[in-house]
DNA sequence: TATGTATTGGAATTATTATTTCATATTCCC
DNA sequence: GGGAATATGAAATAATAATTCCAATACATA
């Protein structure tokens, strides 16, 4: 007597993530019948919810055993109950992505849990990219991107929250050979990396409030020595929007105290990777 | 002779809308039963997507047929034809927000501004915000945190990538008082400082494919010290997950070749945010 | 190349589910 | 209050759909 497959098998999978990993998973040692089924089951989720097992059988080009043998393959007992999973997934992503939100934030206020934490950073995150996609200005990006690619080196200033976006930059930046300099202050020689900067530079500033005193400071110091800055900023009366050649006003939606860095984060990006593809482009241009 | 309902009535609707508001438009003037049926549809569609004629009526709790004529009463020629509206509903909630991201993602990569590009950015961590936030493990969510609050010394280790997520939780740990220490390789002294770290400490590891080899290495070190660890990477197969004591798998959309860190950020505010309120939590506890 | 094993296609079977029917109850009007 | 029209419940029936089965084929192994 043998064990059934349901016995033998680790867990049949309940949510469509799992399911969708398991199959990725085994992707390679499937049949052929039975892999064309899978490929056709992650392209098109929604019909295998809504589909009938022969409809989905003739969209996919194959028979309707073989889709139940595909479902036994998973562990399922039949096509039914894999089925279920799909449409599982539908009802739990059906709830628009602004009402989604809402939830999660009502949970996250309202809730105990530490799920609810997480699910607040993850709102804010969201609300934040969500504003910043609304009010970007597309010239100002143009700008700003025009004034780094001129630049020689890029000098990145930033302190305390802002700081990670400043290493992400000077991260990318490195990746895409633009030569940049981060402006930290662990050895507090920064007066004399700024004496360094020239006319010929460019900076990128990122300040929020309370804003550090030492970034002002320095913003101050450097666009005095005639060195154009980018600032990305909150408010227009943040004192870096009055260095700044082009800045740009960000608003994060903070939760439990901590402001959300998504949207900074995208912008930071994109300016880089902007800089990147112009440099590459003009370089290109000069050539021919 | 008289006409029949087919061609008496308006057009039948076809999309949920028009048929919620044909529904509420004629409330008044349905039979009881029937009555009951229809609020019931309006309130759970996605029952009515989903149910068998027989699992919704008894839900709602009228006999099947009483379904089928509220169906013919709406002009429908039966209850199946009525599902399809509910159904197509959510076919197309669903993708809305899907579409909007494909919709973005494809203007990213289709075209040409610099506008693009940042919108890749915004896409990428929309995404990766979502995944997470539908596959993030609760158990190991709160195994993490309990960890991390019986920690004396919180060390936060993660190079390239991974390093702006690290200096943010240096920063946000340091905001709510807790002893933490950042393993950064500046003055290659790394191997010094993790001698100090014992078992009664802990340690946040970030650590994406390609791993960095020294995250690793340090990685192991300090868990043949004893030191237990949390890890934040990619896949089961990274090699930070078998040293781990508790890991989590975080997928994260890339974009122009850089990945997004807007779901790493989020997971990361919420176990420090949440170390944060434990530990006010057991201390008043200790003190009363 | 022969032989056993795994895979596939297609029809037969079984099950589930929608729909129809009809007897009964309720409502409304004269 | 009586009768017609409408509404309802419950079970019978028809339809649709899932599953199983078996023969045919492809594939791997010796």
């Amino acid at each position: 007597m043998s064990l059934d497959r349901a016995t033998m098998d680790e867990r049949v999978p309940r949510d469509f993530e799992t399911l969708r990993a398991t199959i990725l998973d085994r992707r390679e040692s499937l049949p052929r019948r039975i892999a064309q089924i899978a490929a056709y089951a992650l392209d098109n989720p929604d019909d295998i919810a809504f589909g009938t097992a022969a409809s989905i059988a003739a969209s996919a080009g194959v028979q309707p055993s073989t889709l139940i043998r595909f479902a036994q393959q998973l562990g399922f007992d039949g096509f039914t109950s894999l089925q279920q999973v799909f449409r599982e997934r539908l009802r739990e992503r059906n709830s628009s992505y602004d009402e989604r939100l809402l939830a999660l934030r009502a949970k996250a206020e309202g809730g105990a849990g530490h799920r609810a934490i997480f699910d607040g950073f993850v709102a804010a995150a969201s609300t934040s990219l969500n504003d910043i996609s609304r009010t970007l200005d597309e010239t100002h990006l143009e700008d700003a991107i025009s004034l780094l690619a001129r630049a020689e080196t890029i000098y990145v200033l930033a302190k305390r929250r802002s700081y990670p976006v400043a290493t992400y930059i000077a991260y990318a930046l490195g990746k895409l050979k633009i030569r940049n300099q981060l402006i930290e202050s662990a050895a507090g020689l920064n007066a004399e990396m700024i004496a360094f900067a020239t006319p010929a530079d460019a900076v990128i500033a990122i300040s929020f409030s309370p804003y550090a005193p030492a970034t002002i400071e320095e913003a101050r110091a450097i666009s005095e020595r005639g060195v154009p800055i980018v600032a990305i900023t909150d408010s227009s009366f943040s004192p870096l929007a009055q260095f700044a050649r082009v800045w740009f006003e960000v608003a994060e939606a903070d939760f439990a105290g901590f402001r959300s860095l998504s949207a900074t984060m995208a912008l930071a990006m994109a300016l880089t990777v902007g800089v990147g593809e112009k440099r590459r482009d003009s370089g290109r241009r000069r050539k021919a």
